[in-house]
RNA sequence: CGCGGGGUGGAGCAGUCGGUAGCUCGUCGGGCUCAUAACCCGGAGGCCGCAGGUUCAAGUCCUGCCCCCGCAA
C-alpha cells in the first residue's frame, strides 16, 4: 500500500518501523525541526531521523492543513494515512485524501484520555491499566471510531518514559494487526461512547507542581507520570527542587504535609496521609543526585516545601 | 548578545573585610561493641575549571575563555 505516515516523537517510531518492515510505499510527514535545549539547537524530530535512515522521503509542515500541506499529501496519492503522535490536527480536506481513510495509533484505551497526554495522564490519575487504541481518525480530537485495542497493566513504579516505550511497541503491534484486518476486510468500526470520554491537555511545567496535601500515592503518581518531562517539583525557599524518583514507604511521621524529614540517611516528604521517600532530586543550578548525596551538602531535615 | 545558579581532596558542600584551605560522607589503618549506614582514635588524598591581570600576599578582587545546571523559548 501507499501509506502517508504522520508522526513526530519517539512514540511514533515503532509504528513507522513496522510499516517499513511491511514493505509499504511510504512518505513521512512530520513537524518542522525545533530548537531544543538551552542552546536552542535546531533538532529534527525522531521520526524524521528514522525515515532518513531508510531513505524515506520526508515533508515537514508547520500546518499540514495548509494549502501546501494538502498539495503535498495529494501529490503522494496515498491509499491510507497513518498517524501516531503527530501533534497537529488534520482538516477535513486532509482526511478526504486517502481512499481508505486515516488510522490513528493512540496511547490510551479510548474513549478515555483523548488528547495530547494520554500516557502521562493515566499514570498521574493512578490508573492500574492503560493501553493503546487504533481508530479511524475523524475531524475531532481522537473521537473517531475504534478499530482495535490492546490493554496493559501500569506498573506501580513505572514512569512515563518507561510506559511510553512499552505502549509505543504495543501500538506498533496493534497497527500491524489493524492493517492485516483492513486488508482482509474483517475490520469492525466501533463508535466511541461519548459518556465515557475524558480529555487530557498538553502538560505544562506547572503540571509537575507537587501538592503535599494530597495522599502520598497521588504525589508518587505525579512524580513518575511526569518523569522525565515536565518533571515533578516542589518549591523550597521559593526555588524549584525537581523530584525525579520517589518510593512508597511505611515510615510514619507526625509532621505537617510539606515537611521534609531525614531519617536513617533517607529523605522523606510528608504528604496528607503519610510519607513518601524521595530517592533522587535536583536543585536549581545543580545536578541531579540521590537523596543521600544531596543531604551531605544541603541538610533538609525540618524544612518545608510547597 | 534572553534571565539566573555553579565549577574547592573520590562524592556533596562551606570558605566573612584578600593573609597560607575546612565540614559531612567515603576511603585506609587501629580501637570498642552481642550488634549496627553505631561510636572513638589516627592517616592518606587539593595544579581551589583554564589563562592572564592587580597585590608583599588571590579560593577570595578584575578581564577573557571552557564546562555543568535551573528558567524562558
Amino acid at each position: 500500500m501507499r501509506i502517508a505516515f504522520l508522526g513526530t516523537p519517539e512514540f511514533a517510531l515503532p509504528s513507522l518501523k513496522a510499516l517499513i518492515d511491511r514493505g509499504d510505499t511510504l512518505r513521512v510527514f512530520t513537524q518542522p525541526d525545533r530548537p531544543v535545549g538551552r542552546k536552542a539547537i535546531l533538532t529534527p524530530p525522531p521520526v524524521k531521523v528514522l525515515a532518513g535512515q531508510y531513505g524515506i522521503p520526508v515533508s515537514q509542515f508547520e500546518k499540514i492543513r495548509s494549502a501546501q500541506g494538502c498539495e503535498a499529501l495529494e501529490a503522494f496519492r496515498p491509499d491510507l494515512m497513518v498517524t501516531a503522535a503527530f501533534g497537529q490536527l488534520l482538516s477535513a480536506k486532509n482526511l478526504a485524501i486517502p481512499r481508505l481513510g486515516t488510522i490513528n495509533v493512540h496511547g490510551s484505551l479510548l474513549p478515555k484520555y483523548r488528547g495530547a497526554s494520554p500516557i502521562q495522564s493515566a499514570i498521574i490519575a493512578g490508573d492500574a491499566e492503560t493501553g493503546v487504541t487504533t481508530m479511524m481518525t475523524d475531524i475531532g480530537m481522537d473521537t473517531g471510531d475504534i478499530l482495535l485495542k490492546a490493554a496493559t497493566p501500569i506498573g506501580p513504579d513505572e514512569t512515563y518514559e518507561e510506559l511510553s516505550e512499552r505502549l509505543a511497541a504495543l501500538g506498533a503491534e496493534l497497527l500491524l494487526k489493524t492493517l492485516e484486518r483492513l486488508e482482509a476486510g474483517t475490520l469492525a468500526r466501533i463508535p466511541q461512547d461519548p459518556d465515557e470520554a475524558t480529555v487530557c491537555h498538553m502538560l505544562t511545567r506547572e503540571d509537575g507542581h507537587i501538592d503535599c496535601t494530597k495522599p502520598a500515592k497521588s504525589v508518587h503518581d505525579l512524580v513518575r507520570g511526569t518523569n522525565p518531562w515536565p518533571c515533578a517539583f516542589a518549591l523550597l525557599d521559593g526555588q524549584p527542587i525537581k523530584i525525579f524518583e520517589t518510593r512508597r514507604t511505611e515510615e510514619a511521621f507526625s509532621d505537617a504535609p510539606g515537611t521534609l524529614r531525614e531519617r536513617g540517611g533517607r529523605l522523606y516528604l510528608i504528604c496528607a496521609d503519610g510519607a513518601l521517600e524521595i530517592v533522587s532530586l535536583q536543585a536549581s543550578g545543580k545536578k541531579r543526585m540521590d537523596a543521600g548525596t544531596f543531604l551531605r551538602g544541603c541538610p533538609l531535615d525540618g524544612k518545608t516545601v510547597c
